[in-house]
DNA sequence: AGCTCTTAG
């Protein structure tokens, strides 16, 4: 490109034209089995072009027919729209006309629409009023390796649509090692093996397509490190003094030591040889300011290596150019729900296999490249092959709620790829039964039950949402469920304002608890916020959260709409005193009907028991409740990191309260 | 006295 001596005349394409792409050559055999087989399991490499030209592919060959329509899910929001908006430049019409995509609260799709994408969770959405998906002649359900589960829920839904409707067409795209489990969950029943060792049954073909990355050379520790976090900062140092120029990608497991590793880089590199290249280190986590996380993007100065610290954000939902050495620390943090006790945990644990090599690839992308393992062969040897699915380790109650409204009565028997623990199953199913989303045979209930499924919030705050009106609250419980869905990031943090942040959530801190403050957190940014950009400066708001509770909530208001419940704002707006404490009080009783059995108790020191009395609860550092006295509390969230469960929204509320509103759930008190 | 991996509706 330099050599053109063309100045601005000339720009490079912005993609590859798709004939370019290794996937054209393939198109005939693509289309034939798609034509001929149920289920085709697409194992395409990074950079193969299955996202874009699959779906181009079936529409040109006629899959569209009768206004039918070709879906693709997604399980990330991003990629249904950036996929979205590049195969309609492909395609040569405006994204929502023969391409769009749809995600929540976004949907750009028209009448004229063939090619959608959309979200995993979307589409199953959608099959609450369209049970046999029945728009679609093709779904095909992208990125499944990653067993997320809603991609997961969604196999187990087509193997059943397939049943009523054989005309619908099923494409999976997989990486290579779990082909083999999409194939036998879609096989039939048969007795026999051929020969050649294929099932009879299989109804499934799998299809591989090459890539195009570089060839990435991986490196192993000769001894274990004892202190991953120092070695990641030591080899960054090596990898710059010593190879060639390129980026640098870091896998750590979170913030804290994140920031740590940026601020040991920039120290250090302090002392590099006069006239060497400088290091610019960056973070990178999801809970990062947008435009924070923007800088890992933009090209490093001239004569500076950039060398961006990450959390797993950056092995599958985020992509950064350039980046030529990866150092993976093998750690990752998971979450996992403990059915025992509903206390889900936040952990540092060894990744998988599939986990590493993904990680790797980042390294060549551009061109050939280098990954350092801060760990031993032999440990590599001891990993797992691939990541516990998730809807193995979390809490299920939501999914199962989704499915009963699906027509699903006999949850433990739904055919999933991977089953879930029995107790899983069975902890969800208690506490559906236990807000009266379950009758006594564990049928949904109407209308409460098929309401909370309909509400795109958690089933607890459903109940709650639900029970407002009759504590003449839904205005403000609109608000709450909005801003408690946002799961934190409503304050930004920086290094060393420490205090400053502190004393900005003092100006709208209530005596009763978290809950009452999100209020006044919201309310301030709606009649203030919104318009003076300066308010949420200030006020160390983060703004584009904000902004999304506000679509949330608007969107929890049309639900409840349709439910025929009559949502009354003026109440909220101006109340005198008196009423405004009455208010906190019928706010506060509503939430312990909803929020039962997450109740606590303060001890005499300062630290909270659950009901049962079983475990330690801590109010976290970030709750109005942290180093102040309360009697009972209910709490919206509770987990376990490192060794200490720390509880988050919390609210004090009255012990007869939790008999008033749950007397079956606490009747042995 | 001291802190959340990620993602979706």
């Amino acid at each position: 490109m330099a050599d053109f001596d063309l100045g601005a005349a000339f720009i490079p394409a912005l993609h590859k034209p798709a004939a370019l792409l290794p996937i054209a050559k393939h198109r005939e055999s693509l289309l034939y089995l798609v034509e001929t087989s149920p289920v085709t399991i697409v194992v395409g490499q990074t950079g193969s072009g299955k996202s874009t030209q699959i779906p181009q592919f079936l529409e040109q060959a006629g899959w569209c027919a009768d206004g039918k329509v070709i879906g693709i899910t997604q399980p990330r929001r991003v990629a249904a729209t950036t996929v979205a908006i590049r195969v309609a430049q492909e395609f040569g019409c405006e994204v929502g006309k023969e391409v769009g995509y749809s995600i929540r609260f976004e949907d750009v799709t028209s009448e004229s629409t063939r090619i959608k994408f959309l979200t995993d969770g979307l589409l199953i959405r959608e099959a609450l009023v369209d049970p046999l998906l029945s728009r679609y002649s093709v779904i095909m359900v992208d990125e499944a390796h990653e067993r997320s589960i809603s991609s997961d829920i969604l196999l187990g839904l087509l193997k059943k649509i397939r049943k009523k409707r054989p005309d619908l067409r099923i494409i999976i795209s997989s990486a290579t090692l779990q082909a083999e489990d999409f194939r036998d969950f879609f096989a039939e029943p048969q007795e026999e093996t051929t020969t050649d060792g294929k099932h009879t049954g299989d109804i499934a073909s799998i299809v591989s397509l090459e890539g195009r990355t570089y060839p990435i050379n991986i490196l192993y520790l000769e001894t274990p490190a004892e202190d991953y976090l120092e070695k990641a900062v030591s080899t960054v140092l090596d990898i710059h003094t010593n190879e060639p120029k390129g980026d640098i990608l870091v896998f750590l497991t979170g913030r804290e030591e994140i920031e740590q590793a940026v601020q040991a880089v920039s120290e250090r590199s302090t002392q590099l040889p006069p006239g060497s290249q400088s290091i610019l280190p960056l973070p990178l986590y999801a809970g990062l300011p947008t435009d924070q996380q923007m800088y890992v993007f933009e090209e490093a100065p001239e004569n500076y290596r950039k060398v961006i610290f990450s959390t797993n954000i950056s092995e599958a939902s985020v992509t950064i150019d350039g980046i030529v050495y990866v150092v993976d620390s093998g750690f990752v943090k998971l979450r996992a729900y403990n059915p025992k006790t509903g206390i889900e945990s936040l952990t540092a644990t060894p990744i998988s296999k599939s986990s590493a090599a993904q990680r790797a690839g980042r390294a060549g992308r551009t061109k050939p490249g280098k990954c350092f393992r801060l760990y031993t062969d032999e440990a590599y040897q001891s990993l797992s092959e691939a990541n516990v699915p998730e809807i193995q380790r979390s809490n299920l109650a939501p999914f199962v709620l989704q499915l009963k409204a699906l027509g699903i009565d006999n949850v433990l028997r739904f055919d999933f790829i991977t089953s879930p623990p029995a107790e899983l199953m069975i902890r969800a199913l208690e506490l559906l039964y236990s807000l009266g989303a379950l009758d006594d045979y564990a049928k949904l209930t109407k209308p409460l039950g098929l309401r909370m499924a309909e509400l795109a919030v958690e089933p607890m705050m459903a109940k709650t949402l639900l029970s407002a009106p009759s504590f003449g609250c839904l205005s403000e419980f609109l608000t709450i469920a909005a801003m408690t869905s946002l799961g934190g990031n409503i304050w930004i943090q920086h290094e060393g304002e420490k205090k400053q942040s502190e004393s900005a959530k003092r100006r709208f801190a209530a005596e009763e608890g978290d809950h009452l403050t999100l209020l006044n957190v919201y309310q301030a940014f709606v009649t203030k916020g919104r318009k003076e950009s300066r308010f949420c400066h200030e006020n160390l708001l983060n703004f584009k959260t904000l902004t999304r509770a506000v679509s949330i909530r608007a969107q929890l208001k049309r639900y409840l709409e349709r439910f025929g419940l009559n949502v009354d704002e003026s109440l909220a707006a101006h109340s005198t005193s008196t009423t405004a404490n009455n208010r906190a009080e019928q706010i506060q009783r509503c939430l312990t009907a909803g929020y039962f059995a997450h109740a606590a108790r303060m001890q005499p020191d300062g630290t909270f028991r659950n009901v049962s009395g079983t475990t330690v609860l801590h109010a976290h550092p970030s709750s109005i409740m942290f180093n102040r006295k309360a009697g009972w509390v209910i709490f919206h969230e509770v987990m376990e990191t490192g060794s200490k469960t720390f509880v988050r929204d919390v609210t004090r509320i009255e012990k007869s309260w939790l008999l008033e509103y749950a007397p079956e759930f606490y009747k042995t008190g």
